[in-house]
RNA sequence: GGGGAAUUAGCUCAGCUGGCUAGAGCACUUGAUUUGCAUUCAAGAGGUCAUCGGUUCGACUCCGAUAUUCUCCA
């Protein structure tokens, strides 16, 4: 069976079981802080069991894509080294939110594997949770009793908290699991030793395919379960590892889910995979991070070096690593592995097609980046080696310098300096590790209290945000964070107008109120489908009906600039072409800014063309459109298009300015009629990656503002230059001049230099056989030293000491020939420390050439005295 | 969010503990050479050493702030 098939195959089961089949959410999450990529199946239904929201539908089966880089069995710096870990990967499942239980659950699983699947039930065997007293829990006998009536008893075994409890978090819905293992031993190997010993006990061929959860109870945050009122199941099978069991491979990567690329990869280095440990490994890195990076990319999360992208930059470049030192690809390679992927899964992910040409560029870009980096570090290396000849041991400072500051990887120097012959003092490195590591967890450093609960709901929260700016509410539980350096209170009201931070705009600022207090809100954001308030302080009475009120005027900027983006979107797809596609977004009250894919830099036209055509449609005042409640095939009937790697909900919200001309999915808001928006102006344009370009813009008042700060610049450019005809040619006849007048200058100087260089050869005296000069000068500094080397070029043992007077402050410039500092032991440095004295100040400088600098000009003429005595004293 | 680093000629980078009139390679201009694949040789142009402030007789170098970029950790 192709894996193809294999997927196709699991979601028609549950198909055909009433269960609606949904499709798989983003990879990366964007309102859950405890969260950065989905990584599990269930993910996507947090909320539902978190009693958030409620879903539609009762059963729900999917394949969802995830991303794992850390965890039990998922460390990154594993991946590769086996056979069956992976970063990302797909997770089957199916859901019953308050349906059916564990009965049906099992029943399922189990048709779909020996029945559908056609798996030899021989070889499966299930665990049920054993108890634990702790927890006041009993085994689950009930999960127990119904496998008994479809397999042997021998081959049900009871697992402990660790195995079968599972848990989302700290605290939340929780419940006992049953899994699912299938023992891939020879049928000798079996006879030699029983598979029921070797579950959970990491053997590489009795594995758990199938998770069954079932949700039941709620940890609350004493630590103590509450049973729930409706139970939920909750199952996750990993489709490689169902993939290699189906295909009777030994290997995940051996299944038609990795072959392809991993031919492709041996075909790019001229190396047959199984051919050695090593090269294996590199091929088994590669054909696994570049699903995980391609399907991120595509997924908009692009490279970067905070958060979630640098997740993804760590990803990718540990696959370049790999390819570079086993598989000898020192130029960019992994873009070429991109067709074959997305043949291979773009009709599951299309996704990966239609943004196949910008994830090529990204790949592309950072490869060349990490090259850059990696031949930065060798470098480094290098000349450490060069200047600690005889240490042939590495410092541990320095490696981890190297790792720290110069992403240069510790395996990297491991090797490079074992084929010198060195090693490295890998204790310092992993103590210069921790530290970084304690440094970071210190700063990082959040302390949530629990939630206070205030009052509660029979209601759902709601917005109130899109009709009114103000409304009455009441508080039903808030809570104490404390950071670093500040702490602030968390407050859900029953119902809110604040916007929280989504869709790129900001949340909303402004006031709580209630009869006797009020306080601000700094900010609002959204946390598992809540509105959450960010305060300074709480109100000392939390239980009094409270008005929220919203900052109107911010609200309204941000309105403005959200429509404009709207329009700018619009806009930049008929000017540019309908490739243009957003890649982010940040709307805030004063300024705008907005990401899209396109190739090239915007030229001037092209930014006039745009301001042109949002203004156009600024001064039509179209009324906006807006409706609610559309599922997402009647919105994208309307026209507006999906953004991938965006999460929707069941109903989603289209906002429109003329339904030919814009029409997105949006909940953000708006202003009624452009006409609000006033005025549109771009005021820069820029790349943010390959192939993404970066539009910021302002809007309104904002706009006048700066319209009106370059008009008033020009205004006084004009004042200053006296108020040309031509603006630019005045300015540019001006310059011309200046630097005519430099040359000028420059040659006045050059000349009295030569005077005096003339009068100062005329002044020399001879003190034995060397050439004395000692003068004050009208000259500065600069001239003074450029003065003196002329002059030793052309005399030869020559002692010239130059003094400088103005106003409260001398100076004074030594110079002395070469041969006077090595015949005569003449050392200007010194010379100059001692002669200073007398101009009461200090200096320095080298053999020949020193300078110093005093606050008394009177003293010059003592100081060429004392000169001529050292001199005299010598010869 | 925290730590470390970088910013010097068009590009890639040197410049050690403050003082060598800021250098190299490539690219560029000019002249010669007339070349089996980066032809060679010579001369030259090109720099507010990221920005602002401080310490100092003197700052590319030390200190502080800002901006941008890189990097590690969370």
């Amino acid at each position: 069976m192709k894996s193809s098939e294999i997927r196709k195959a699991f979601l028609d089961y549950f198909e055909s079981k009433n269960h609606h089949i949904v499709p798989s959410a983003p990879m990366v999450v964007k309102d859950d802080p405890s969260l950065m990529f989905t990584n599990a199946g269930m993910n996507q239904f947090k909320d539902i069991f978190l009693g958030n929201t409620r879903s539609k539908y009762d059963r729900v089966a999917d394949s969802q894509k995830c991303l794992r880089v850390s965890g039990k069995h998922n460390d990154l710096d594993e991946v590769g080294h086996d056979t069956y870990h992976h970063t990302m990967f797909e997770m089957l499942g199916n859901w019953s939110f308050g349906d059916y239980f564990k009965k049906e659950a099992i029943g399922f699983a189990w048709e779909l594997l020996t029945d559908v699947l056609a798996i030899n039930p021989e070889n499966l065997y299930v665990t049920v949770f054993e108890g634990d007293e702790k927890d006041n829990l009993t085994p689950d006998n009930e999960a127990y009793d119904h496998w008994k009536k479809i397999l042997p008893e021998e081959r049900i075994l009871y697992g402990n908290k660790k195995d079968n409890f599972w848990e989302m978090g700290d605290t939340g819905p929780c419940g006992p699991c049953s899994e699912i293992h299938v023992d891939l031993r020879s049928d000798e190997e079996k006879k030699k030793t029983p598979g029921r010993s070797l579950i959970n006990q990491d053997h590489p061929e009795v594995i758990e395919i199938w998770n069954l959860v079932f949700i039941e109870f709620n940890r609350m945050g004493d630590g103590k379960l509450k049973n729930l009122p409706a139970k939920h199941v909750d199952t996750g099978m990993g489709f490689e590892r169902l993939c290699m069991v189906l295909q009777g491979k030994r290997s995940n990567y051996d299944t038609d889910v990795f072959q392809p690329i991993i031919a492709e990869i041996t075909g790019l280095a001229a190396v047959q995979y199984g051919e050695k440990k090593e090269t294996d490994i590199a091929m088994r890195v590669v054909a696994d991070h570049v699903r995980a990076v391609v399907f991120a990319i595509a997924d908009g999360q692009l490279p970067s070096n905070t958060g979630a992208g640098y997740v993804i930059r760590r990803i990718l470049r540990r696959a370049i690593r790999y390819g570079y030192t086993f598989l000898r690809f020192d130029e960019p390679f992994m873009n070429k592995l991109l067709p074959v992927l997305v043949d291979q899964m773009g009709e599951a992910y299309p996704e990966l097609k239609a943004q196949h040409q910008l994830t090529g560029k990204v790949i592309t870009e950072e490869e060349i980046a990490f090259l850059r980096t990696l031949s930065q570090g060798i470098r480094l290396f290098e000349q450490y080696i060069k200047e600690h000849p005889e240490n042939k041991v590495i410092e541990g400072k320095f490696a981890f310098e190297l790792f720290d500051t110069y992403g240069f990887p510790i395996d990297l120097t491991q090797l490079m300096a074992s084929e010198k012959g060195w090693t490295i003092d890998m204790e310092g490195f992993r103590k210069g590790l921790e530290q970084q590591k304690e440094r970071s967890r210190k700063a990082a450093k959040v302390d949530t209290e629990d939630w206070v609960l205030v009052q509660k709901s029979e209601k759902e929260l709601e917005f109130t945000g899109y009709e009114e700016l103000s409304s009455e509410t009441k508080i039903l539980r808030y809570r104490k964070v404390k950071a670093k350096k500040k702490s602030y209170y968390e407050i859900i009201l029953e119902k809110t107008p604040f916007y929280a931070k989504s869709g790129g705009q900001v949340g909303d600022k402004g006031l709580l109120k209630n009869r006797d207090e009020e306080i601000r809100v700094i900010d609002t954001k959204k946390e598992n489908n809540q509105t959450v308030h960010i305060t300074e302080k709480m109100f000392s009475n939390p239980f009094a009906p409270v008005r929220a009120i919203v900052d109107q005027n911010k609200r309204k900027q941000t309105a403005n600039n959200h429509s404009a983006t709207h329009l700018l979107h619009a806009a930049l797809r008929h000017v540019l072409g309908k490739h243009v596609e957003q890649k982010g977004s940040l709307v805030e009250p004063n300024r705008l800014r907005f990401d899209f894919a396109h190739f090239s830099k915007l030229t001037d036209e092209d930014i006039q063309k745009i301001e042109k055509l949002v203004n156009a449609k600024i001064r039509e005042n179209i009324p906006v459109g807006e409706q609610r409640d559309l599922s997402l095939e009647e919105a994208q009937k309307l026209g507006a298009m999906a953004l991938f790697g965006e999460k929707y909900g069941e109903q989603v919200r289209v906002i429109s300015f003329n339904r030919d001309f814009s029409v997105e999915l949006c909940g953000g808001t708006h202003v009624s009629a452009t006409g609000d928006i006033g005025f549109f102006k771009i005021v820069s344009e820029s790349a943010v990656a390959a192939g993404i370009r970066r539009v910021e813009a302002v809007t309104g008042e904002q706009a006048e503002y700066i319209v009106r700060e370059q008009e008033k610049n020009l205004a006084d450019l004009k004042e200053l230059l006296r108020n040309p005809k031509d603006l630019i040619q005045g300015a540019r006849k001006l310059l011309e001049e200046n630097a005519e007048l430099q040359k000028e200058l420059k040659q006045l100087k050059q000349e009295k230099v030569n005077s005096l260089e003339k009068e100062l050869l005329s002044k020399i005296r001879k003190i034995g056989e060397i050439n004395f000069i000692a003068e004050k000068v009208d000259i500065d500094m600069a001239d003074a030293k450029d003065l003196a080397f002329r002059l030793v070029k052309k005399t030869n043992d020559l002692f010239l000491l130059l003094g400088i007077a103005n106003q409260a402050k001398a100076n004074l410039s030594l110079m002395i020939s070469e041969s006077l500092v090595k015949s005569k032991g003449l050392h200007a440095n010194n010379i100059i420390r001692e002669i200073s004295k007398e101009i009461k100040g200090g200096g320095g400088g080298q053999p020949h050439f020193a300078t110093a600098g005093g606050k008394e000009p009177g003293g010059i003429g003592r100081a060429f005295e004392k000169a001529e005595q050292m001199l005299i004293s010598v010869t």
